[in-house]
DNA sequence: GAATTTACCTGACTTTAGTCAGAAATATTT
DNA sequence: AAATATTTCTGACTAAAGTCAGGTAAATTC
């Protein structure tokens, strides 16, 4: 019972869905039935054109208009012919319609912070809560070519830079270690690329450009809580890949013997060791791959 | 982002409702709508008096009432009158209901362990959806007084000798410890008080009659997903009042200085260390209260 | 340029869920 | 014994969600 896989998850079940009643309620929360609500959330949230929306709701078209009226009556919502095809419509907030959506998303604010408040040790539950999210959602993970310098990116390379901080014996000051420049990593010379699931960065891997023959890669990290799942393989072969469409021949990387895990997946992916080939004072191994 | 407690609650919840709609399948998988679903399993669950599973699913009288005859039609459900009440009904299944409610829990339980074998470390999601349910649920925690051989009671014992034989320095053989006798922890004698939440129980501990003029705690227990949130201290409130309800002027116990958070509790909650008072081998430490 | 496809809309419909007032039978209180 | 309360049922209703068969206009294919 303690022990039984099944009887677990159900009792997972049963905890999120009767809290879930509470999810609704965030949704209910404005007296408003649930499909109209659904939609704006669904418009504030980004999704401008209607088929899209239709898909992300899985909503009838006769189903989806109808709703789209009555938000449109009621002032919220503005839809208006796509430029690009006439016949595809595309919706966006008025005003008022913002001011709405402003309205759900802080009911859904309160509800999040009173679970977290009302548990003696949030940061114990909060972990718990990502490692079932990535879980429940990994096949919802998407690898986005972002900017270095995006927040989300930044975000991941703090969390990096800590971590190494905390694992490398030495230490770890981003200073005095080669940060490659953004525009190194940013087309056409390199690129940054971010796992994200659900809206949040869960790991990252630059691809660096250099002009000295080879490309490098950088900065690999997934979030403690989306280990073991084999998504740092799948940011190093889309690296790889993107390092490929960029007409890159030979990539190397550099890391440090403490990081077992990372090490292991290098031989695995094919890459092979070889002699230091720079200066930073915290690596101690050095790879290469011909691609 | 990534330490924002709000964000990660959120995102959590964006992928328990995705996946709730898994649930929802499981529930809507049978062709049935959901409400007479709803209902067949609360009464395949045991709940047989119609007015309590009208409050379980709050269900208007109205609407229960044509559920359950649509139940009967199908051939599902026998409703007859209580023989206590005769304004009063109650249902139960009939062979085809039963098959039908069966059919409803090997669903369930397929899309459970389809969530654990799609993890390649099932221990660790398990573990974060036990922390999760937990403290989603607790308020739905209720201690319950039943048998120490009841089975739910043996599972809680179990995992407690394990622990003790984990973190005792000399291990832990309870064949060498002064093992309760079942009777001596039932009503009249004594009580074995077990915190159960969602179907799971999550703690125990056990009263125990002696001759000697005082009673004994023994076996307190908290499942490790369960610990941090007060659960230890409301089981003993709860053991020191059944104590007082059996007549109990004087309660004993015995403890390993190994466990120090549950040496501090003790003392926080009102007890007084005194010498030595068994022969057990396995506790160094011994404590005392009246009441 | 005619035929077909696509994207959205409209109107007519069904199903499901839920509400409410009152009826009938039984229990409880006075 | 009468009055009141409780439990369930029935009928008449509403709201919300969802389905389906066209219809229109624009885009794409042949």
């Amino acid at each position: 019972m303690l022990s039984d896989p099944i009887a677990r998850t159900r009792r997972f079940h049963r905890a999120v869905t009767t809290e879930a009643g509470v999810l609704d309620a965030s949704f209910l929360g404005r007296g408003r039935p649930l499909g109209p609500a659904r939609v704006l959330n669904a418009i504030g949230r980004g999704i401008s054109d209607i088929g899209e929306i239709r898909a992300y709701l899985r909503l009838d078209s006769g189903l989806m208009s109808r709703l789209l009226r009555g938000l449109e009556e009621e002032g919220l919502v503005t839809v208006e012919s796509s430029e690009t095809d006439a016949r595809r419509r595309s919706v966006a907030l008025t005003e008022a319609g913002a001011a709405e959506f402003a309205a759900y998303e802080a009911l859904s604010d309160k509800q999040a912070a009173d679970i977290v408040a009302r548990h003696p040790h949030p940061e114990v539950l909060l972990q718990a809560m990502d490692i079932v999210a990535t879980a429940l959602g990994f096949e919802r993970t998407t690898i986005e070519i972002v900017s270095p310098l995006d927040p989300r990116a930044i975000v991941c390379l703090e969390a990096y830079y800590a971590e190494l901080a905390r694992r490398l014996k030495s230490g770890f000051d981003v200073n005095l270690s080669a940060d490659p420049e953004a525009r190194d990593m940013e087309h056409p010379r390199g690129a940054f690329l971010l796992a994200m699931q659900d809206g949040m960065p869960i790991g990252c891997i630059g691809l660096k450009g250099t002009d000295k023959g080879y490309a490098e890669l950088k900065r690999l990290w997934i979030a403690p809580t989306a280990r073991g799942m084999g998504l740092a393989q799948r940011m190093m072969r889309e690296a790889e890949a993107k390092a490929r469409d960029l007409g890159i021949a030979c990539l190397r990387l550099d890391t440090n013997s403490v990081l077992s895990d990372a090490v292991a997946m290098y031989h695995k992916l094919g890459w092979s060791e070889i002699e230091r080939f720079n200066e930073d004072p915290y690596p101690d191994l050095f790879f290469e791959k011909r691609l």
